[in-house]
DNA sequence: CGTCCGTATTACGTAAACGTCAAGCACTTG
DNA sequence: CAAGTGCTTGACGTTTACGTAATACGGACG
């Protein structure tokens, strides 16, 4: 249990971000580092931000979009009427990632099917792919 | 069968894009559309690959990795070496796909998680949430 | 024939997500 | 103590993916 605090720099190594990126992210209230005088410590809780962040725009969110999403994590001690909202914006948000579940195995298997075509043409010859739909 | 081709509107219409849009990835090649004077008319072709870059959109891939994923639906009568190539890369591709879909799961599970607790928040009152890893 | 309407081109504008200096503070290391 | 190393805060630059006029062209219509 090193320290549990990672500097800037560990953080940078740690996830292949740079400097910037992370102060970036604590600007748009993203990451909430600590500070030790002038540098940052980030904290575990920055860390599975983080790795929810990245794990967001590989999926196209965008950084508001996530910012939304990690808030719903944070389900803190809010009042209950609030709370409800926020749970039904997770519902939502889950039925999107559902969808784009279903996008992505249609997407495999257009490929994968491009791939069974691809292999044809390379043991045999060349063909007229242009009769797909 | 009304004429195969389409009008920029009727694109626009169809796939809630506007015209600049489709323009756009004209110019970037991603689309290519046959001229009737000065008017743009698209094909088939082009609605398919519209459809494939609308959906890789959605996954967080630039236009330039789109138009590097449409080159592989495009697998004509290419020589073979530069086929074998292709091959390679859409199978590079199939493998950051489902590596994507095993972290859609992830994401999905850890979210319903994240629901069952607020579930549980709703219908109780409020705890201490800050000890989730 | 004038005037819309839809489309075209050209060009400048913009939001998001950082990159890239510039300049300064705090150690520590020789 | 001078020099380097690492971090800091601005501030301006850049790329991507379009938005938004401004201007012009070609057919349809009253």
């Amino acid at each position: 249990m090193s320290e549990d605090l990672m500097t800037i720099r560990e953080m940078c190594d740690a996830y292949d971000v740079t400097p910037r990126t992370l102060r970036f992210y604590e600007a748009k209230e993203l990451l909430f580092p600590i500070r030790e005088g002038q540098k940052r410590l980030f904290t575990k809780r920055d860390r599975a931000r983080l790795k929810l962040i990245l794990r967001g725009k590989r999926f196209g969110f965008s950084l508001e979009e996530i910012r939304q999403l990690l808030d719903l994590y944070h389900i803190g001690d809010q009042q209950h009427t609030q709370l409800t909202r926020t749970y039904e914006i997770a519902k939502d948000r889950l039925a999107d990632m559902e969808r784009r579940r279903e996008e992505l195995d249609e997407a495999i298997s257009d490929l994968k099917e491009q791939l069974k075509w691809g292999e044809k043409m390379i043991t045999s010859s060349s063909a007229d792919l242009e009769a797909a739909e």
